[in-house]
DNA sequence: TAAAATATGTCAATATGGCTGACATAAATT
DNA sequence: AATTTATGTCAGCCATATTGACATATTTTA
C-alpha cells in the first residue's frame, strides 16, 4: 500500500469549516464503516486477479458463486439476489453459457423456468475463486479470538435490512444443503 | 427482497456433477463471504440512493467521504485509498470541485502539491451520506451484543491485506483528529 | 377455452467508472 | 543542470450497469 502517510493538517487559514460534531459514539461508527470498505476492497481483491485470467469480471464471479451454492435455482432469484436488472445479467449469463461454466435445464413443473447449474468446468472455478477468500475469512476469524465467528456474523446479520434478512438465513443455510 | 425462496434442488439427472466438500469449516467460512457481500451490498444502499440525487456514483462518494474524514490529504493519498488510477480519479474530483463540493489548496511546504478539502457544501453531503451508515453499522452492533463491537472490528482488521493493516489503523485514528 | 399473468430473453441506446498509454507542467531534490 | 515527484489531461477502450420496448412460451385464472 505504498505509502498512506498523511501530511500533518497543518489546518491553516480558511481551513474545511464546520467541524465534526466529536461524538465518540459516531468516531467508532464511522471507524467501523472505514474497516467495512477496507475489508472489502481487500476482501475481491483475490478473486478479482484469478477472474481476470479468464477475461471475466466481478459480475461473473456473482454467478458462479450464487448458482454453484444453489443449483438449480432461477434466474429471477439471481436476479434478487444481485439486485441488477435482467438486462445486466443476460449478458454476463449468455456469455458463462457459452464458455460452457453454466449450463440452463428447463423447470420440471414449470416449464418456462431455465434453471441455472454449474458445470464441471464451472464448479472448479468456483473452487478457485472460493480457495483465496475462505483462507482470509479463515485467517481473519483465527486471529480475531474464540468469540469472533458468532459475533462478526451476528454484525453482519444485522448490517443487512430487515425485510432481507430471513430471506438471506434461508438461502445461506439452504446453500449448505 | 421479493421471494428469494429457492425451489427445492430436484437434483434430477445429470445434476451439477461434483459435489462440494462438505467440510463444516468450509461451510462455515462460505456462509460468512455470502454475508459479508449482503451486508456490504446493503450497507452501500442508502448512500447510492442519497446520491443519485446529485447525480453522483459511489466514487464521489469515496472521495468525500475521504476527504472529509482527512481534511487536506494530498491526491496520490487517496488514490493509495481508493486503488484506482489518476485518470479515473480525475474525472469525478473535477466534477466535485466544478459544482462546489471539494476544493484544492497549494501545500504550504510542497507547492506541487494540490491538497484537498471539503467546502461547506461538501460537508454537509458527507454528513448526509453519513448518518444512514452510521445509524445502521450503530443498530447492528447493538443488536449484536455487548463484546460485538471490538470483535467485529477485529475480523474487519484481519480481513484487510496484512502489509496494508498498519497503514489503515493509522489513517482511521489519525482521521479521528 | 380465452384472457391474463409469469418466466425468460432480446434489441437498442445510454451512463458510469474503471482501464492503458502518452504526454505536459511545475516544483523539489540530487 | 538533470532527475524525480506531484499532479493534470488527452484519447480511446472495456465492463457493468441502466431504461424502455417488445417477443415467446407457459401457467394460472376468470
Amino acid at each position: 500500500m505504498a505509502d498512506i502517510n498523511l501530511q500533518e493538517k497543518s489546518d491553516g487559514p480558511e481551513s474545511g469549516a464546520t467541524p465534526l460534531p466529536d461524538d465518540p459514539e459516531r468516531r467508532q461508527a464511522l471507524e467501523l464503516i472505514e474497516l467495512l470498505f477496507f475489508a472489502y476492497r481487500d476482501f475481491i481483491s483475490d478473486p478479482d486477479e484469478i477472474l481476470s485470467g479468464y477475461g471475466f469480471g466481478r459480475a461473473h464471479h456473482r454467478v458462479v458463486h450464487f448458482v454453484g451454492r444453489n443449483p438449480g435455482m432461477r434466474v429471477a432469484q439471481l436476479l434478487e439476489i444481485l439486485r441488477i436488472t435482467k438486462q445486466s445479467l443476460g449478458r454476463v449469463l449468455r456469455e458463462l453459457i457459452e464458455t460452457d461454466f453454466v449450463y440452463q435445464r428447463e423447470g420440471d413443473r414449470d416449464r418456462r423456468q431455465r434453471l441455472l447449474y454449474l458445470t464441471d468446468k464451472g464448479i472448479a472455478l468456483m473452487h478457485d475463486l472460493q480457495e483465496p477468500q475462505i483462507a482470509r475469512v479463515r485467517r481473519a476469524i483465527e486471529q480475531a479470538g474464540p468469540e469472533a465467528e458468532r459475533l462478526y456474523r451476528d454484525v453482519l446479520f444485522h448490517l443487512i435490512d430487515a425485510g432481507d434478512r430471513a430471506n438471506v438465513e434461508l438461502l445461506i443455510s439452504k446453500a449448505d444443503e
